[in-house]
DNA sequence: AATAGAATTTAGTGGTATCTAAAAATAATA
DNA sequence: TATTATTTTTAGATACCACTAAATTCTATT
């Protein structure tokens, strides 16, 4: 249907819009790793093709029928994750890559089968929500580890899934998504964060909490959380 | 490593030389569906990359280097076809076309999960050996189905996975391998051939049985054996 | 308001892979 | 052998997607 390329940055527009908002033509060039020209070029194109809005010097904004496609490949991403990592034990941290390019070439006959195989899963196995096959996708209102304060304990909700080296430290820890931890201590300024997830402590560096999202907030009031 | 293009010809290239000997130009610009202009412009690239040897208006052969690679892909294929059909449940009529497109995306570590999650397996769904992953293959030795004669009773070994409709055709009357059955009749000339399977007769077309492989022929001789 | 810096776009190029049309080489036939 | 037919190659064009270098536009600062 579409190239490769299209998809790589219909999807990745949704995930810069959703995280930033605004999506410029250098956080995408950014996101993908190509050149700032070779961006515009593809802006151009799909604004051509309908699937996104452009004004000149002002990033742009997924289309409905843009949000749809983008949907459908994260569909695919996110489905292909939790597959491998249930059927076939690939680790968290190496489903990614591999999604990555299998996503393009998964037929629907085969997405069907996998979500049956899995039992209509919501969730990757980063915790991030999957798409339905009719474009709705459900909207995480978690915050970010880093915001929390000490005695405070909450669930894993969500992990990044773009750094297979944060996730294979966050995994050392045993912070998957729907873990239970407690916030022990967390020092001013950014500082480390000492965490207690089953009998074990741990010590989380600020980097890594940031993209950590925790839901279901126990104990005193957290800041971040207005 | 190389493109989706270059795996492609690699294989195309294994295929007729195991079936025709001889590889020319046109013979693969059919088998891909390609101009035989762009057939001469790949032919002169996989030349120039040591992957096959070509003598001009002479056609091609695969150099050791050419070979590997493409036994690499025919593995991840029908590995792929065996997994979707096993593990998936996808009939396997479906299992070539999915193949197709991610055999060129599959990373060497999924490609052992899932040999190891099939039990190292020797053949795909359709008989067709896999190739091992140091490159090295069975060489099968069954003959047409339309070459027995009336009596013979044999077991498919292999079916042509090329065309959708002989694979679902095959399949209503329960060809698959390993399958055993017996010749019942054979008319002259090109004509249907009766056959018996489990408990329940059916008829054979000629086009179709040229394209299902026995072996283990049991009963009076066979014409084609020698 | 003028200027400096950053972001974005334009212009031109290269690699890959395809195509059509025409030329060249080989093979088949009269 | 000469002619015709088939096969293969060459020539030239298009589409896609990336790049660098330079020009343009916007933004922030003085
Ligand atoms: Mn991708
Ligand atoms: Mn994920
Ligand atoms: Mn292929
Ligand atoms: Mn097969």
């Amino acid at each position: 249907m579409y190239t490769e390329s299209i998809e790589d940055y219909l999807k990745a527009i949704y995930e810069i819009q959703k995280e930033n908002g605004k999506v410029s033509t250098n956080s995408l060039s950014e996101m993908l790793s190509v050149a700032p020209a070779s961006a515009t070029g593809m802006i151009k194109k799909l604004s051509e093709k309908k699937l996104v809005t452009h004004k000149r010097y002002q990033g742009v904004k997924l289309t409905k029928a843009g949000q749809k496609i983008s949907l459908e490949i994260i569909r695919h991403h996110r489905l292909i994750e939790l597959y491998l990592a249930e059927a076939l034990g690939v680790p968290w941290d190496q489903v990614h890559e591999e999604a990555e390019k299998w996503e393009h070439v998964l037929s629907e006959d085969l997405e069907d089968r996998m979500d049956a195989a899995l039992g209509y899963p919501t969730r990757d196995p980063h915790g991030s929500p999957i798409p339905s096959r009719d474009g709705t996708i459900l909207e995480l209102d978690s915050i970010p580890l880093a915001d929390l304060r000490a005695g405070q304990s909450a669930v894993v909700d969500e992990v990044s899934d773009h750094d297979p080296d944060l996730l294979r430290y966050v995994g050392k820890m045993g912070l998957y998504p729907k873990t239970k931890f407690k916030v022990l201590s967390i020092e001013p300024f950014n500082g480390p964060i000492k965490i207690k997830v089953e009998k074990s402590e741990h010590i989380l560096g600020p980097g890594a909490a940031q993209y950590v999202f925790v839901t279901d907030i126990k104990g005193s009031k957290s800041e971040a959380s207005q």
